[in-house]
DNA sequence: AATGAAAGGTCGGCAAC
DNA sequence: GTTGCCGACCTTTCATT
């Protein structure tokens, strides 16, 4: 069970906010149809349950030079894990790290100035393991917002051999 | 060449604003040294070149109960790319598409409330092409900070048998 | 849990230096 | 880029529903 639900309203505060993180409590509850003061509250208790947990700005990477962006996936070696050995300081470029299941333990996303700086970057990765790199070509969108979750939907719209039409399972 | 080079100062506001989106041009003038006019008018500017695209809250999606997060790399099959023939409001899940070079054509993020959810997601999208799943366990940060780019490093360190001594190239 | 009013503080914009 | 000022807005508290 989870610690706190958000009804409606919150909901309508959290979409808000993440259009506009600027906004004033009196602009939020303009917005929303609901007083400054319940709105203060229940953007309090959104931050208090971990639910809001901070406010940013969006710096555009491509406008300050940092056109290209990349994945890392890198199996590392025993040992010479790169989350263990490795200072996040060292690796600027790496602006989110992954931890998988699968064929590779560690997915990076970089951002870089050049193909030039990423060929660095992969050489000084690369002593920590296996790698496969992907190049992002563009981003149709990211950072989609945060909304409830949408109901379940059926696995298949119709009956699949592997489903029992008596509906006997192991659960 | 660029629009706009951003100074100390600029990254000082931007760094300011990516750790809390919701100061005010008073605080943040306190914070870095500058009187709360001439504050306003950096970051007029920086929102006028694009690189402030934005302010938003952060929502912790696993506090919402959506904590399943994984990637999807599909291969679209020719003439059913998925960007080109759904609608992204049919996969409220994706939180992030890529266009990739390489072996696959796109790349999700997708965030999603149960394992059984993603099974759901991954047979909808399959309709598309062929894809490959990786299921992230956890991720030790995300959303790094866009800072100014570090100053370039060579590529290694010592000379390899591919660079001739005398520096001739092909540039 | 939400509202309304009132108090006090803060903010943002403008003009002048 | 800075200072000073003014009007407006904002946040908070408290009593009330």
């Amino acid at each position: 069970m989870r610690a706190y639900e958000p009804d409606d309203t919150d909901w309508a505060i959290l979409h808000e906010l993440q259009l506009d993180a600027r906004i004033s409590f009196n602009e939020l509850g303009r917005r929303i149809h609901l007083s400054p003061p319940s709105v203060a509250e229940r953007v309090r208790r959104l931050e208090g349950h971990g639910i809001l947990t901070g406010y940013a700005a969006h710096v555009d990477p491509a406008a300050v030079g940092q056109d290209v962006t990349a994945y890392i996936n890198l199996r590392c070696d025993p040992g010479r894990c790169l989350l263990k050995t490795a200072d996040p300081e060292e690796f600027p470029e790496v602006v989110e790290i992954h931890k998988l299941a699968g064929r590779h333990c560690t997915m990076l996303r970089v951002r870089v100035a050049s193909i030039a700086h990423f060929e660095g970057l992969v050489e000084r990765i690369g002593t920590h393991g296996p790698l496969e790199t992907t190049m992002v070509m563009s981003t149709p969108f990211t950072r989609r917002e945060v909304r409830p979750a949408p109901p379940r939907r059926p696995v298949t719209t119709g009956d699949a051999w592997w489903q029992a039409k008596d509906a006997s399972g192991d659960a």
